[in-house]
DNA sequence: ACAGCTACCGTAAGCGTTTACGATGCTATA
DNA sequence: TATAGCATCGTAAACGCTTACGGTAGCTGT
């Protein structure tokens, strides 16, 4: 005899009096209680987990789906460990617990979310590294389970997400280099369909018609999430007839590429080229000139992260009575000296090289 | 009525074959098996996972701990989704999963991982961050549950491991810098009872000794794992009435920092201190000088890590008969330029700063 | 003395699968 | 034709827990 069963039996009472006095219900005697908690501690149990969920209809776990084929080859990245962080302490806080799904680098998402979210291992998900048609909001819609999404699907609607504000970040860069003068701007984006590089990049083109400056496809590249991809970006640019004065990078660690490639050719990041991260890594903290970049309070997120899937999960509405959740999580700027410098008349002909 | 017994009314079959037809088990004409996976397809069913545990009596779910409070404030790290990735290639070849156990910043290591093991959550689990006295691997000795250490606790045995070889790292890299005439010698470790630091500075004086270099405490230093660190013990060593003309980093980010206060200082990395950093990271491949360091395939680290703790569980032992497994994972070493440079006539006398 | 309460506890039916065991019908063999 | 063997399937117990329901005992107030 295992389990529950076991420790009734040693104690003489039904294991309905045993699961009640573990689960800390009402009707149950304080002595009795309390004697079960000691022959618990005392014989080491445990409640099985998978007959609990069985039982209960529930397995107070919720996953998070990381895409390993985005994060793991890349450059450094502690994003996902932050955030972890900050969903956790607002889970434990309502008995719940943090998995994290690593989707491998080879496999499909789709699929891959399929096997676990059908199965009922979760009582709801995170999704992250969302497309701009994004299929596995249909599957948890469809499969009718509760989920929030760390960015958004174009393609959907109707479900709960937070996404970073790209769009606001990228008025403010604009508005300071045009202000300083700039009207060559470079951008990268990121490689794949993200969802957030479309708007990116909408949010761009939309700041250059403001300004009345003509959209250039050629000062527009589409990168992965490495520091070289920087390098190969202004080593490109610099063969331009027309070079940009300044250039956006979606991944902020592409800066130190970027930094590299304009002093081989005898530039000055800042000064002969003005340069602007979107998000903060800690791995470019060091750069001189500092980076002109926005900010980002990973455990803020996750704490928001985490409210939000609660709130998605039926039994935490009275908790969480609006289910309906759709923030955009601000960024905040850190002027750096990145983009101090105007396009002035001590900077180098850049377009000779 | 749901679930199998849904299938099987609709099918007009017991749930038996229902079952062992999903299964993929022998007893089952070709013809229901196909009929029973069409239905299953048709109304998109899927088993419960919580059902199944109970019933198997195992989850085909391997848990990896990681440790936030060492990971996620820290700088950047894609370490773990790295090693992720390959446990992943090799466990669904065996239909086991992973999901990764992030335990919160502020949590107990141990209890944390009580919570999850003794639950039967997982039916082998990977620890990682081992530190010198390690009761986790107690805990789970004791529970009789699965698993396997990435990195070893000095006050337990007859557990399955796999470490980084530090010891031929260290030598090596000793052996190079008093092979330049290096005779003073810095050395960075990890804070926190971590137990490849003791590895590490065991080493290190190990070597001292055998080069009859006598060992200073005074260039001893415990960090964390951020460039800031780098910066503050050459800020430190910069004091010293007789500086060390080489240093060796635990956590190779650190080298940002030396190279930076380096430079401050008027100093030039590999020219007038000699640095070798361990473990090569994304982050600082673009360090001029390049890094003397020490590269670690995570990949292939991460499919040794699948494969060893698929030994430890029973079932499998038809295919990893030998589970008694403690490995010493080598590191090859990628030779930088910054420790190119022996400490010469030409070198600053930085004893004066 | 009796109804009505409360506090506490036991009983047993689930939860959705798996699987040992036995039953059935059919084929091949003697 | 009898029988063994095989392919196929149904039956039902088991996995370990939760929980609705009912029962008992003691206590209260009239």
């Amino acid at each position: 005899m295992r389990g529950i069963a076991r420790l009734a039996k040693e104690l003489g009472i039904s294991t309905g009096t045993v699961s009640r006095a573990l689960n800390g219900k009402p009707d149950v005697n304080a002595d009795t209680r309390q004697r079960v908690l000691d022959a618990a501690r005392r014989i080491g149990y445990a409640p099985n987990q998978a007959a609990r969920s069985l039982a209960q209809g529930q397995t107070s776990a919720v996953g998070f789906m990381v895409d390993l084929e985005r994060e793991s080859a890349t450059s450094s990245d502690n994003f996902f460990m932050g955030v972890f962080d900050g969903v956790q302490s607002v889970l434990t806080e309502f008995g719940m617990d943090l998995l994290v799904m690593p989707c491998p680098s080879g496999q499909d998402h789709y699929s891959y979310l399929e096997r676990f979210a059908t199965r009922g291992v979760f009582d709801a998900v995170i999704l992250a590294s969302m497309q701009y048609n994004d299929r596995r909001v249909g599957l948890l819609q469809a499969a009718n389970i509760p989920f929030v999404a760390l960015g958004r699907s174009s393609m959907h609607s109707d479900y709960a997400w937070i996404d970073l504000d790209f769009v606001t970040s990228m008025v403010t860069a604009m508005e300071r280099l045009v202000g300083l003068g700039h009207r060559r701007i470079a951008i990268t984006c990121p490689k794949g369909d993200f969802n957030f590089g479309h708007i990116f990049l909408d949010t761009y083109k939309q700041e250059l018609a403001r300004y009345n400056i003509s959209y250039d496809e050629n000062l527009v590249y589409y990168v992965s999430r490495t520091e070289v991809s920087g390098y190969d970006v202004v080593d490109d640019l610099l063969k331009n007839d027309d070079p940009p004065t300044a250039i956006l990078l979606i991944y902020e660690l592409a800066a130190i590429g970027v930094y590299r490639r304009l002093r081989e050719a005898g530039l000055e990041p800042g000064k002969d080229m003005a340069v602007i991260g979107f998000r903060d890594d800690p791995a470019i903290q060091f750069l001189e000139p500092s980076l002109t970049c926005f900010e980002l309070e990973l455990g803020g997120l996750g704490r928001k992260l985490g409210e939000a899937v609660l709130a998605q999960i039926p039994r935490f509405q009275n908790h969480f009575p609006d289910s309906h959740i759709e923030i955009i999580q601000p960024m905040e700027l850190r002027p750096g000296d990145s983009d101090a410098f105007p396009p002035g008349i001590d900077q180098k002909i850049i377009r000779s090289s």
